[in-house]
DNA sequence: ACCTTTCATCGATGTTCATCGATCATAGAT
DNA sequence: ATCTATGATCGATGAACATCGATGAAAGGT
């Protein structure tokens, strides 16, 4: 576990933000997160291998939308608290279109 | 001017919408789309060449988030209007949140 | 008939991205 | 010191994407 490197709040930028969240992995990902405490890989159930997983972590990561902090030998992962000031009721509002759709073929 | 094919609004997956508007470009266009009215190419005023130009609206109509109505020779774009319906104030938190910000080298 | 405008499409190119398996680094436990 | 678990990184591969110039199609004007 080496750098949890996240950028500057200032640096995030919307497109940014919303092509990080454009991905049905991380839309996932980000649902879990939507109740608003750490969790762990475990907790993501997500098609995808471990290096995969990783890779989107770090995706989501780079753009400003979670939080990593390593703790030992885990990594507990949380949505950037900043993002609400940056970018004002914008997760909100991507949350809150969420539920059971995150595909196309996500709504039946 | 052959097809202003707009999917079905039931396609229209969240991700996807997500992903089209991840972009500086696209979001640009938006920008100017969201007064609401119909928009001519010429109004979009982006640095990238005519075809590119194309392309990204067949992005944006693809993924759901704009309407091209083609009459005569020109083309007027405009926001789709099912998507409120479908993700209820995604879009407005998009364009509250794009205010001079359309990367995250926007805001100085 | 011809030219012009407006946009779509094609073909090509270089870049980015998702994915995987394998390896490496770190921390904790034995 | 060794083993184990967790997650990051590397290298490779195929897919998707942004970009361009050139060409094509449709409608209007001369």
């Amino acid at each position: 576990m080496r750098t949890p490197l996240h950028p500057p709040i200032e640096d995030v930028g919307l497109a940014g933000v919303l092509s990080a969240l454009g991905d049905p992995v991380r839309l996932r990902i980000v649902r879990v997160l939507a109740d608003g405490e750490e969790h762990l890989r475990p907790d993501f159930d997500v098609p995808v291998g471990q290096s995969t997983l990783s890779h989107h972590m770090k995706t989501l990561r780079d753009a400003g939308v979670v939080l990593s902090r390593p703790e030992g030998t885990r990594c507990f992962v949380s949505l950037r608290p900043e993002l609400e000031q940056r970018f004002p009721g914008l997760v909100a509002a991507v949350l809150r279109n969420l539920e059971g759709a995150t595909g196309p073929a996500a709504d039946h």
